[in-house]
DNA sequence: GTAGTTGCAAAGTGTTTGCAGGCAG
DNA sequence: CTGCCTGCAAACACTTTGCAACTAC
């Protein structure tokens, strides 16, 4: 699941925020860096962590507005499991998620592994937005119910 | 989707609660009934309000520390689609929901409206703790992503 | 009578906002 | 240069917690 260092170089990036009419500032290529440099599942305060490791230059209102910017423009989606907190997923192609309640992990789940059929009708007026499919797991043998993971 | 106003008796529930080693306070009984009573998908806010409109002697608290404790139970259901707020669902067999973004509002959709096969393999180690499935749905013609529902 | 429950208000999260200063083009 | 962006800290909404008073049985 670990992606390389860096899977794309830095002028890519800028031309990749470019493409979604997004000002390439320098945190915000920053933070697109973090997004894509490692795990694919990520809350802001994680990217915020992320980012700040190199030198603490970015503000946690700016990783928020732009975390919200980049979903807003398609380059990543929120996934919600948690009410505590919004993960953000570089992963935007049509995929599921197993939500480990246990330790907080999401994994992908392929959309070819599981097949849907026969979709509801939407109710009158309305149009689908996406779908979210969630398969909570816990470790096997584990009869509690975390509300603070530890 | 309307029940009508008292689907069980104070009784019923009563004995619904001892049933599930829950003692039967005057606050339980109270929030047992507004929940089972009306519409079916409920923030602790909207049970709060509910439970409140005869006359104000349920607190914040109580509402919340019961709805946590009903859904522990297997009472209610909580179903997560907003990071901001959750929604208990008095409907506890396996069934899914459209979201609707716009208004906020929890659309049941029946379990054999739409058929799953083929399920994903858990990761070794894991067992399932269940499976939500949101169809996120919004009026046609609207384009707006709404991050405050107005 | 006693353990368990409630209410209050304060604390705690994650997230957003308002505004002055700063940077990209 | 000029408008958009950033940082800071305060504001926010929802939820939980600590503790004394109270209630169910």
């Amino acid at each position: 699941m670990d992606l390389p260092d860096t899977p794309m170089t830095r002028d890519g990036l800028v031309a990749l925020l470019r493409e979604r009419s997004i000002t390439p500032t320098h945190q915000r290529v920053e933070i697109a860096q973090a997004m894509l440099g490692g795990r694919e599942h990520l809350s802001a305060d994680r990217v915020l962590a992320r980012v700040n490791l190199r030198h603490p230059e970015t503000s946690r209102a700016t990783v928020y507005n732009t975390l919200n910017l980049f979903a807003e423009r398609g380059l990543l989606r929120q996934v919600i499991v948690d009410p505590q907190r919004v993960f953000f997923d570089s992963n935007v192609s049509p995929h599921f998620h197993f939500y480990d309640v246990e330790s907080g992990e999401l994994i992908d789940v392929d959309a070819d592994a599981l097949s849907i059929s026969r979709l509801p009708a939407l109710p009158e007026g309305m149009v689908s937005e996406g779908m979210d499919l969630i398969i909570r797991i816990r470790p096997q043998g584990d009869t509690r119910r975390p509300r603070s993971p530890g």
